[in-house]
DNA sequence: AATCTAAATGAGACTTATTTGCACTTGTGT
DNA sequence: ACACAAGTGCAAATAAGTCTCATTTAGATT
């Protein structure tokens, strides 16, 4: 299943015009994997971990090419470094609330929310592309070891 | 008057528990004078523009801990450099559009939406503490100019 | 299957925003 | 005026991300 998993992804690449070279099949494969928020340096040690070769500047260079193909998300959680997740589908599309204490990420969906943004972007005559809504604070968990 | 206006920036100054030197309190009236969302760099240039002697480190410095004291908000656009604004009262909180062509910031407040803020929040016991809301995309402006 | 070539990669130098160490200065309480 | 912690300036240090260039490779062509 590995096997045609990775067919599957070498397809995807190729259907956006990137070759399907090792390390984009293995960095789309780990971000295929996982619901983590990822930066970089943590895609780049995980790939080592699992003996695939690769530079930082591959990571860096292939997020780019993955972000611009919409294969990839970048986000910014404003602490001095981009993350990463695999791009959902647009039906899948969600914003995050970060805590403040222990990092945790929660995903959540809010089509009022959604909408609302879009009236603002019409009452600004604005066309938006893409949108950052994230709220930090004191997640559950943490509240409780309080 | 202007006087006036630095013996009030001394005043806030040390009811936020911050030495009121030469350097923040020129820092603190520049930014109240505009609505621009300059960042640290900015700032440094427009300071020495204006003959106050000033170092970068101490506008770093400086920034911080009025961001700490809430009288400065820093906000991240994603391009690599923090910014920064002069923070309004809750009743002026206000979230913003950026122009990825011209780089124009628009800001708006959507009662609606931060309401639904809220009610996500309650949703998964999240206490919130600041969201960030940034829609990008291409502003009126751009769009004729095309 | 061998050959070709533009695109991709790796290593490390480089850039840029921000932070830090340390000697010196200044705001503020007495 | 004095004392001293807090703040500042300068330069060196970090750290995320980008770039250069020699080498490799995916995928198209014989
Ligand atoms: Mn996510
Ligand atoms: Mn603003
Ligand atoms: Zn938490
Ligand atoms: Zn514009």
């Amino acid at each position: 299943m590995s096997v045609s998993e990775n067919q599957e992804l070498k397809q995807v690449l190729r259907e956006h015009e990137l070759k399907a070279t090792n390390q984009r099949i293995a960095l789309l494969k780990l971000l295929d994997a996982t619901r983590e928020h990822f930066d970089a340096e943590e895609i780049y040690l995980e790939l080592l971990k699992k003996q695939k070769n690769v530079s930082r500047a591959t990571v860096y260079r292939s997020l780019e090419a993955l972000v611009e193909q919409d294969l990839v998300t970048r986000l910014d959680f404003g602490d001095g470094r981009m993350r990463f997740e695999r791009s959902k589908g647009d039906d899948e599309h969600h914003d995050h609330l970060i805590c403040e204490e222990c990092g945790k990420v929660i995903e959540f969906f809010n089509l009022e929310m959604e909408a609302q943004q879009l009236a603002t972007c019409e009452e600004h005559d604005f066309t938006p592309s893409v949108h950052t809504m994230h709220i930090f604070g004191t997640c559950s968990d943490c509240k409780k070891n309080k």
